[in-house]
DNA sequence: CTTCTCTAGGTACAGCGTACGTAGAAGCAC
DNA sequence: GTGCTTCTACGTACGCTGTACCTAGAGAAG
């Protein structure tokens, strides 16, 4: 695969994901010639990866200090500051060592999605009441996307799953065990509910990304709804009664979308 | 600013957006010497830009035919092959002839972000029940989506406001309006509506993307739930009864979707 | 001790976005 | 028409990216 750099999304789907550059190698062959320097076979799911196999020398960094370090960058100065050789020096490491903890960058941000999803306080147990124990889950997700600004589009690009990941899984189950809904249904219901907080955490930051381009974009919508071409946008514009509380934005919706999800199955 | 490649992501909030290079051009200079190319106040948001100033030679490209190169590069291999080199390549242009139309990257991919919103056929009036006229946009949005793999992580990263996401928006508001919800609670509908038709496309992208990914997920998911760290998920996949079926399930969420959308304010 | 496997890290390459500068074409004022 | 101005086209160059490949050397296994 000639096209190298691929940050964020995984891959289309019309093609092999990965596969055409570990393929080739000893296919057909009988024997394996020699060593195998990361087999063809190597998950490609960091998680499957042993992070030590105990042969030779003790690695001098670890997976979570590798991810803190590149947390730290991300929250300094953005997630494209990012880059294999920043983490690297940020660890004291040469660049090149970095590929013997994470084979590519994509499992990089792997590392640091799961190690955000480490910072969920859950309680040992549900509370009792569904909507109360939601709407808590829900305000510490969106703390956790403030503290990270660049997480929400990380998390909308790369679906990943690590352990933390899995914890917070297995405490939304726990939460949603009493609506009487079945496992699959609570999955749908979570996907529903995190991408909410997700984009809600999205349109936050970008919209407090600028005050230049929110103001254009302001002026474009007024111009837009005063050329006549957009006559519901401008009847939006100019209704009556006050305009919803931008404060309890959050709330607000949350409540819609654990309505939704409360709701019995059809 | 030193940091160029941001693909996808906007910028940082805590940062002034772009101005930065701009701003020091001409400051406190009381004339301006001599010529403006590109000018400081120019708008940041494409829209705002005229075309055409119609002063020098005429371009030999537009807007609407760099979209459509773009859009077919991206369809054919690919986000990351959309490459200002690759498209002004298939326009059969010079690299930085392209910067005559759109002033960074990102502007590019506001172009094709706006080309594929131009994409519905909206009817010239809703049909009359609010419920169905949302659900044939939203399967109309999907199968945008599906056109297009490349598409929803575009539009989860950056919420770009063009002619025709105007032109959709309004028909939106249209459709929403016997719902009598005021204008700004119907713009909030409209992004939950919106946030999840383009997160399951996400979502379907990804799991198309690699069987051997999607198999290596499930054997992690699978022993995750063996281990006994995470019972409520454990318990989750053993739980009795069919899992939801799979090819009902846009139907089965958007309609909760809608359900919390058409629910009266608290 | 030998051997084998793992880690550390340097070098190199193709490709990226784009700043900058030059050459020439087309519209406007006269 | 002439001349000025403003636009377009595009080559070159820079700093950055991810990462393939290779060489040493450390340390456990036999």
């Amino acid at each position: 695969m000639p096209s190298s750099k691929r940050p964020t999304s995984p891959d289309e789907p019309g093609q092999q994901p990965t596969g055409t550059e570990n393929a080739p190698r000893n296919a057909g062959g009988p024997a394996p010639e020699s060593a195998t320097p990361t087999p063809p076979d190597a998950p490609e799911l960091i998680w499957l990866r042993p992070e030590r196999t105990g042969r030779g020398p003790r690695p001098a960094h670890s997976r979570a200090s590798i991810a803190a370090a590149a947390i730290a960058i991300a929250d300094a100065e953005g997630l494209d500051a990012v880059s294999m050789r920043r983490v690297a020096a940020a660890l004291g490491a040469g660049t090149m060592s970095l590929y013997n903890y994470v084979p590519k960058k994509e499992h990089l941000l792997d590392l640091m999605l799961d190690a955000t999803a480490g910072e969920y306080e859950l309680p040992p147990a549900p509370g009792g009441d569904c909507r109360t124990d939601l709407i808590a889950l829900a305000r510490q997700q969106l703390a956790i996307f403030r503290r990270h600004p660049w997480l929400p589009g990380l998390v909308l690009a790369r679906p990943g799953i690590g352990p933390n990941a899995l914890r917070y899984t297995d405490h939304f189950l726990a939460v949603t065990a009493p609506t009487g809904l079945g496992g699959g249904a609570r999955m749908e219901a979570m996907a529903l509910f995190n991408g909410f907080v997700c984009q809600f955490a999205q349109y936050e930051r970008t919209a407090a990304a600028g005050a230049k381009w929110q103001a254009e974009l302001a002026g474009y919508l007024a111009q837009a709804a005063m050329s006549g071409e957009y006559p519901h946008l401008a009847q939006a514009f100019t209704a009556p009664g006050p305009p919803p509380d931008p404060s309890t934005a959050f709330e607000r919706s949350l409540d819609r979308v654990i309505t939704a999800i409360l709701a019995p199955p059809p």
